[in-house]
DNA sequence: CAATACATTAGAATCATTCTAAACTGATAT
DNA sequence: ATATCAGTTTAGAATGATTCTAATGTATTG
């Protein structure tokens, strides 16, 4: 990501000094699950000094323009995975960790969805067991 | 189930007013997936008169004997299946509602899980649109 | 560079869930 | 039966992630 002024403004989003750290962080190139604290604590590392409230806000503001897909995998945090192309998940619970699937998995066997509703998408988790 | 206090009790779980009335709404032959609020809606209407902090306590132990499984589907609220069996689901967001697949479903073109890992279980959420 | 629409922030509010500690009850032994 | 006691229930407080509020700050536009 070389722009990232450029970027933000392509996507509808005022570059503000806050947002131009953060998507600087996010969108380097390796993909990356966060939560707002995981995201916070990198902040901190870089002495940033955003507050939590800018990192909820941003967070959001770069999931509703489609730049971070939202993970449900636990009920005690939400995730934001940079990588926004459809692709599936390992996780380790015990690790709390994330980790991509990108290879091109099928699904069959699947039943047909009830009357009147159509598939959106299909999300496999992988759970690991160590 | 017939004999609910019996069941109880070859689960390690006293047979407890309030488990007997949960218990006999959850396991009453019909898969059910519900949650904390749900419930204690669902208990309202039977005027059963049970605290929010059974409802959890109660929720929780039958999760702990492994006669509940922990769903997580969204990042509001746990849900809490009656089918502990092996299976995967149909989830609509606009009604909230997740419907069984009891469908044999089967994933190709997993790749190998990450060193030292072990896969546990591989679980499909098939998300619908309308 | 002034005006203004949009952003940031600290701190309060919210909401699902968990905790606390006091009152209660099912099981067991007498 | 009844006393005992470990296990349960409960109201209400505490927690913790997230959202809201409203005051202050800043990017953009003319």
């Amino acid at each position: 990501m070389k722009d990232i002024k450029h970027f933000l403004r392509q996507n509808s989003l005022r570059p503000t000094k806050q947002r131009v750290i953060i998507a600087n962080y996010l969108f380097d190139g390796v993909n990356k699950h966060v939560t707002a604290e995981t995201l916070s604590n990198e902040l901190l590392k870089m002495k940033a000094g955003i507050s939590l409230a800018t990192i909820y806000n941003t967070l959001h503001d770069f999931y509703e323009k489609g730049l971070l897909k939202k993970l449900m995998i636990n009920s005690e945090r939400i995730y934001f995975d940079t990588n926004t192309e459809h692709h599936h998940h390992f996780y380790s619970k015990k690790d709390q960790k994330l980790i991509d699937i990108n290879a091109d998995m099928k699904v069959s066997g699947l039943p047909k969805p009830p009357k009147n509703k159509k598939i959106n998408k299909i999300e496999v988790l992988v759970h690991l067991d160590n």
